[in-house]
RNA sequence: GGGCGGAUAGCUCAGUUGGGAGAGCGUCGGCCUUACAAGCCGAAGGUCACAGGUUCAAGCCCUGUUCCGCCUACCA
């Protein structure tokens, strides 16, 4: 025995360093290029490079391993392709709060030294959160690592800017926009999160000219009056009919504004006069176009008031709020104040308060991209799981806005467009052009935005793998077999990866996409810092093991319902690892080498029962992971190996183990005990690497790492391995009776250490003969002195009796048994079986059952029917004779 | 406003074509039985949210209600 294994309990530490390493200088995360295996494939969701990593890493990642590991084991040719994602706003953010520190700002630093300081950045903390991937156990192709700010992939997505321009499918356009005054930049309608906010609605009167009366109109956001350009009422409000005058002053900058008629007011709305602000309100900008109104910004890129505010010029737009109003009340036109709550756009990077604001910014045109995206789902080439997010899916898609992809940052992929100077002409090329096509002029100005994060991860699963390049990556490895993602990225990745894998590819980018759950706090919420209620994957590793983690990410990653992630749970799994270990120190101090080939006659019935038990298990295992049900997989695992394998075929193995039966049963137990461990670690190998791969170098006649194993159903000595029906129903007669005799021990108070004589009674031969040929193993788990079998006949009067399926078990207890005890017992028994019997005969006393109901299911409620009515019948002969002797 | 999901044992949740209500943790009782006290053996505990319907049969299918959660939306 090894010094290893003299451990009691496992200590993951050093083992997972130890083997990670090892398999990374084995290259055996590394996918090939040829021969002649299948390909399997993944992208990793490309973590931000700013990130830490989270639950959501953990699980997302975890079940990513779990496949990859799997379907190494199946024998697949893998590529796991890891990476990182500029993640521009948030990396610039982070970047710039540094320069802070260091008493500097971006502009100081000017363009180029500003990314050169994010490369910088990067260099030294990029790298953080790939060697936390590399904690959890991650068996990506680390040297294919790709970065979405690399040279390649930057290629790729000039390729498919110009390509897109010349298609038509990129323009540029002055609209309204979603604009961050914090991060000074544009942000496309997915990246603005909405949430109710209690406001206010403020009511204002807007005089006519030359008569006080005027029309009232309402706002949440009264400060944006300044930039009204007209009031609009509808056309068929009879209120205003006809309009009441054709022009009102707009209160406090004593601009004369129309009165218009547009059909897009909502005469139910406050008094159904509208004030319209096109440069600060899609809506408003859309009426302005309709009825050429002015537009008149008053507020700028850093929310604050312009010029064109007025005497409120250079306040921030929420102190300008504040002034209005009062300015509004001193003036006696704030007719009233009600509160009013509603929804708010706000940053999904910074949290503030988003404005909308027109500018200029380029757009893709998503609906014939969106189109052929939905259709490649609609006909299966893509299948979402679980299927509930289709519809979701198709909504989205169906109802898809032009997409802003340009940013005002500077960390990002500049737009490969040119202005010339002296024509305007806009030049969109891979290459600066030398000068411009349309005049000869040499003046050409670069585009300063960037592009959007997420315009560069759509184009992940193919440009990871050397596109625009013919590569034998791409010719292996794409369509991707699967993506593994959370569903809050759902529309900002997936389906635009769809839309450019389609268009670009000419296939999808993955013929699978599983959606697995948020993580949550055990009380179901979100985690957030700022609700103080983050569980750390890494301290989860430190404290209780990486295996221990992930199977109980992989245990509780059911279909369709979060995972609500608390300590404690982690620490029963970490239990189920210990358990293994110790099953494991057992085993390897009786194994010796490897044992090929076992003969079917020396085999034990637990023998053939725990070879049943794991050919089933293996098939399980199987189709759980093929339909991506994680949860299934480790509870099958959990099952097989605490419940069956320990509890029942470690403690049946023991005398044969220890040689008790002579030499050629142990030899036979020793194979069956060799195959059983070996093929155990391989099938548990996908969810808990490390201490697998401990146990399987101290297993005799392993070879190498336990990821070049082949996993037991393609071994091609699995055949031998078959389902045993006669061997699952012996040992389910062995069970039930050591079961009974336990039973009757707990409930009679009759301690492990009294050892006890016991009859069983039955009358069919199976079970007699099944208990007598295993009479040694019987006695030795129930602590039995002494054991009769045979046919139900006379038996003691004062004794404990249990009811099991075919037999009658029987503890005389002379004079030791408490009588009234013992009637209380069985009067419980006869109750459970009189309630379980109850449905039973009301099924086969309705004729409509008897009659429609398949005749199999009959039949099984029929049996049922009778061995409840035998076991009763039992149980109330004997309840009457203990009955006779209590007082 | 539109859409989706959830409600099953004290807690957290499984339950895949409708035919036996399950697991883990917790609780209670008993065990130092030569791998494991991070353990072993046993027990208790549920009108499957509520009200109807379909069916011979409903946790599962249909309708409605209540309560949570999420996504989505340009009514100021």
């Amino acid at each position: 025995m090894k010094k290893d294994l003299l451990c009691k309990g496992y200590q993951p530490h050093d083992v997972e360093q130890r083997w990670y390493s090892y398999w990374e200088k084995e290259k055996l995360f590394a996918a090939k290029e040829h021969g002649p295996q299948k390909g399997y494939s993944i992208v990793i969701p490309p973590p931000n490079v700013t990130g830490v990593l989270h639950m959501g890493h953990a699980l997302n990642n975890t079940l990513q391993d779990i496949l990859c590991r799997y379907r190494r084991l199946r024998g697949d040719n893998v590529l796991w392709m890891p990476g990182t994602d500029h993640a521009g706003i948030a990396t610039q953010n982070v970047v710039e709060k540094k320069l802070a520190e260091e008493g500097t700002d971006r502009h100081q630093l000017g363009r180029d030294k500003f990314i050169e300081a994010v490369w910088q950045w990067r260099e030294k903390y990029g790298s953080a959160i790939i060697n936390q991937l590399k904690r959890l156990g991650a068996s990506c192709d680390w040297e294919r690592e790709r970065f979405t700010m690399d040279d390649g992939l930057s290629h790729a997505v000039r390729k498919v800017f110009v390509q897109l321009y010349e298609e038509g499918l990129i323009y540029r356009g002055n609209y309204i926009i979603n604009w961050c005054p914090r991060c000074e930049t544009a942000l496309a309608d997915l990246e603005v999160e909405h949430e109710e906010i209690d406001g206010n609605l403020y009511h204002i009167r807007y005089p006519f000219e030359g008569n006080s009366a005027g029309l009232v109109v309402v706002t949440t956001r009264p400060e944006t009056m300044l930039g009204d350009t007209a009031v609009a009422v509808h056309p068929d409000d009879e209120r205003y009919h006809p309009l009441p005058a054709s022009h009102v002053i707009l209160p406090l900058m004593n601009r004369r504004i129309p009165v218009i008629a547009d059909e897009y007011v909502d005469v139910s709305f406050g008094s159904g006069a509208l004030k319209v602000t096109p440069a600060h309100d899609p809506n408003d900008y859309e009426i302005s176009l309709r009825h050429n109104l002015p537009l008149v910004k008053v507020i700028d890129d850093n929310g604050r008031m312009t010029s064109e505010a007025g005497r409120f010029e250079g306040l921030d737009r929420f102190e300008c709020r504040k002034a209005v109003v009062k300015a509004l009340q001193a003036e006696g036109l704030l007719e009233k104040i009600d509160p009013y709550r509603h929804s708010v756009g706000h940053c999904y990077r910074c949290k503030k308060v988003i404005e909308p604001n027109l500018s200029r910014q380029w757009f893709v045109k998503a609906k014939p991209l969106a189109e052929k995206a939905v259709a490649a789902v609609e006909s299966g080439q893509t299948s979402i799981v679980p299927e509930v997010w289709t519809a979701t899916y198709y909504e989205w898609m169906n109802n898809i806005r032009d997409w802003c992809v340009s940013r005002q940052i500077w960390w990002g992929h500049r737009i490969p467009a040119w202005t010339c100077e002296d024509c305007e002409e806009l030049i969109v090329a891979m290459e600066a052009p030398a000068d411009c096509p349309a005049c000869k002029g040499s003046r050409l100005t670069r585009e300063t935005d960037v592009l959007d994060t997420w315009f560069s991860s759509a184009l992940w699963p193919f440009s990871t793998m050397g596109w625009p390049e013919k590569t034998p990556l791409l010719k292996i490895f794409y369509p991707t077999s699967v993506l593994v993602t959370g569903f809050d990225i759902l529309f900002f990745w997936v389906a635009r990866m769809m839309m450019m894998g389609i268009h670009f590819m000419g296939d999808v980018p993955f013929k699978d996409v599983y959606v697995h759950a948020l993580v949550r706090d055990e009380e179901g919420k979100k985690m957030s810092k700022s609700k103080g209620n983050v569980i750390d994957p890494l301290q989860v590793i430190d404290t209780y093991g990486t295996d221990a983690f992930r199977f109980t990410l992989a245990a509780f990653a059911a279909q369709g319902r979060d995972v609500k992630m608390s300590e404690k749970r982690i620490e029963g799994y970490r239990h189920f690892i210990n358990k293994l270990w110790n099953a494991a120190r057992l085993s390897l101090t009786h194994i010796q080498e490897s044992y090929a080939a076992f003969e079917a006659a020396d085999l034990s019935l637990p023998d053939r029962w725990i070879l049943s038990r794991l050919h089933h298990t293996v098939a399980a295992v199987e189709t759980a992971l093929d339909g991506y049900r994680f949860n299934d997989a480790a509870g099958s695992l959990y099952n097989f190996v605490w419940h069956e394998f320990c509890d029942w075929y470690l403690e049946a193995a023991k005398p044969s183990l220890y040689g008790n039966e002579g030499p050629q049963r142990k030899q036979a137990a020793l194979t069956v005990l060799w195959r059983v461990l070996r093929d155990t670690l391989i099938l548990l190998h996908p969810f808990v690497p490390f201490v697998t791969e401990e146990i399987w170098h101290e297993l005799p006649g392993a070879e190498g790492s336990i990821m070049q194993a082949r996993f037991p159903s393609d071994a091609t000595d699995f055949s031998r391995i078959s389902p045993d029906r006669e061997a699952e129903t012996e040992m389910a007669h062995l069970i039930n009776t050591i079961t009974g005799i336990r039973n009757i021990r707990g409930e009679m108070d009759l301690p492990f250490s009294r050892e006890l004589d016991v009859t069983v009674q039955s009358d069919v031969e199976a079970i007699r003969s099944t208990v007598e040929q295993n009479s040694d193993l019987v006695k030795r788990l129930a602590r039995l002195a002494s054991l009769r079998v045979e046919l139900p006949g006379k038996r003691p009067a004062s004794a404990a009796t249990t009811i099991i399926e075919g037999a009658t078990v029987i503890v005389p207890l002379e004079g030791i048994i408490d009588a009234d005890k013992e009637a209380r017992r069985l009067q419980k028994a006869i109750a459970k079986v009189t309630a379980e019997l109850a449905p039973v005969v009301k099924k086969l006393d309705n004729e409509g059952f008897l009659n429609k109901a398949p005749r199999e299911v009959v039949a099984k409620v029929r049996a049922k029917q009778a061995q409840l009515n035998e076991k009763l019948g039992k149980l109330e002969t004997t309840l009457e004779k203990i009955s006779n002797l209590a007082t």
